[in-house]
DNA sequence: ATGCCGGCTCAGC
DNA sequence: GGCTGAGCCGGCA
């Protein structure tokens, strides 16, 4: 599978999060044929201004936000959205989207 | 071609 | 739950 098509894939699966729910970086890779968590991580942290796309949504397999540049944003994002944050800023495994 | 690093994971302690 | 190491992927030097 080509990574320009990996990298679609992974652009449709992050679009379809719903509002207020979370899925992780492994989840999205598994879904497409082939990325890997990382590509994942990657593909998220090279977006474009104005894509869009809900890329605050994707988290860490430990349901936690990974410490990285813009991860502040990320937190008061979820924050706005309604998703509260367990002791150890973890979000609750109902916020989990398939 | 070679090596290193990443918004990661998972198996093993 | 925390720490460590491997994974064998893509991008960039």
């Amino acid at each position: 599978m080509p990574r320009a098509d990996l990298l679609e894939q992974i652009y449709t699966i992050v679009a379809q999060i719903p509002e207020g729910r979370v899925t992780t970086y492994g989840r999205v890779a598994k879904m497409t044929e082939g990325a890997t968590a990382r590509m994942v991580g990657s593909a998220m942290r090279h977006l474009p201004d104005g894509h869009g796309l809900p890329w605050h949504r994707v988290i860490n397999a430990s349901r936690r936000i990974t410490e990285h540049g813009g991860a502040e944003r990320q937190r008061e994002r979820l924050r706005a959205e309604g998703i509260a944050f367990e002791a150890g800023g973890r979000v609750s495994a109902e916020r989990l989207w398939p």
